[in-house]
DNA sequence: CCGGATCCGGTGACTTAGTCACCGAGCGGC
DNA sequence: GCCGCTCGGTGACTAAGTCACCGGATCCGG
């Protein structure tokens, strides 16, 4: 049986001792839409996430959410490492949006392999400032950044190869950190320039050019 | 000649053979007002506070400030960590609010204490979970909670024992991740309701409990 | 002690965003 | 076909942010 670490690219630097520390991890299976994580609860391991992608989300006392960031094959799930490692409580909400494959790195192992291997250091970090960016680009966001401006950039984020965004009014509000009344009306401003079309359950991109102006502009 | 080592109670656990490692460092004496930290800035060592104070802000497009974390003695300053660490440029701005005394861990020297160290990795990572959840606190406050109540808790937060703030409407606003115009707009509303009253350069707290309710009130 | 530059705060008018309450159309399952 | 749910639309209102400008307080150099 093949190793999941051969297969994963992310870690091919790891020295060959300690390559076979992880290798003896057996990858877990969790279905789409599982709660991983809760605010307040202890995390108990490190975990590299191998197939699928999970949600990060925050919620405010008035029920709205707000998504963090998104964990995707190869990365970490950094919250999680902090609370065991630093003590800290969890404080987002990870959701599984699809079925996951997931390598949980106990507290042992994962300090062995701290103490021991530069490269394994180097991949943790590594995941600890992009999730830092992650959080301070989305702060940058929503502390001066314009809805219109937020909602073209996320709709240019999503769209696939023909344009086409299939998230519903309220998937956006959340990615935005917005209220979903907020986004209908906005995206019934933009589609009267002509820039986009709506349709129940999915946005199509008309005018990639004037989108990708809109969401640049001060 | 003592170690500033051992006056700091901070890093008492560390194993005597990495002490002496630390001990040679020489703290470096930095001015108020030096900018430290600029955006963009690839950072190049580890900074351990002495004493003083350090503020990191974010600044917008629109030159509006939002303060992310104010750094104190015994802590770091993650972000430059990240950067040496994770390759990740600097997204704040750094700026000494007080003369500073600081201890600049080199990379090389950060590499081996984190290697050899569990102590130490233990205080890299606590401090990383601690700005971490100062971050998520600011996002919290500014993406879901209403100004009135971002300022209360502000208020109570920065009084001194005699209940007297000295901020200016300015530097309250930037706290709070909002326009001076409606700092003094809410400030106003609230002395008008006799729990605070107003002063050039300060506020004075009057009723501290009514603060209170109103910090935590959805 | 004076004059100007700068800092601090106040204000009106307006735009943008968020909230609340409610409605109706589309859609899926039985 | 009917029920119940999701999705989106709307009006009315409040909260927040923006812009332009003003006047008083302070500080500093001469």
């Amino acid at each position: 049986m093949m190793s999941w670490l051969r297969d994963a690219g992310f870690l091919a630097a790891l020295e060959p001792e300690w390559r076979r520390e992880l290798e003896g991890l057996k990858p877990v299976h969790v279905p789409a839409r599982t709660t991983l994580f809760r605010p307040g609860d202890a995390a108990q391991s490190f975990v590299i996430l191998l197939s699928g992608r999970i949600g990060v989300y925050l919620t405010g006392r008035n029920g709205r959410e707000l998504l963090l960031y998104a964990v995707s094959p190869g990365e970490t799930c950094v919250q999680t490492t902090l609370g065991v490692l630093g003590g800290a409580p969890y404080t987002g909400e990870a959701i599984a949006e699809t079925d996951l494959v997931a390598v949980m790195v106990p507290p042992t192992v994962f300090e062995r392999l701290m103490a021991g291997s530069s490269s394994f250091r180097q991949f943790v970090f590594r995941a600890f400032a992009a999730r830092l960016g992650d959080l301070m680009f989305v702060l940058e966001q929503v502390a001066f950044v314009k809805v219109e401006q937020r909602l073209a950039h996320v709709l240019l984020d999503r769209a696939d190869a023909s344009g086409e965004v299939s998230a519903t009014h309220q998937d956006l509000a959340v990615a935005i950190g917005t209220a979903r009344e907020v986004v209908s009306r906005r995206l019934e401003a933009i589609a009267s320039k002509g820039w986009i079309a709506n349709e129940r359950g999915s946005i199509r991109i008309l005018d990639r050019a004037a989108l990708t102006k809109m969401a640049a502009q001060p």
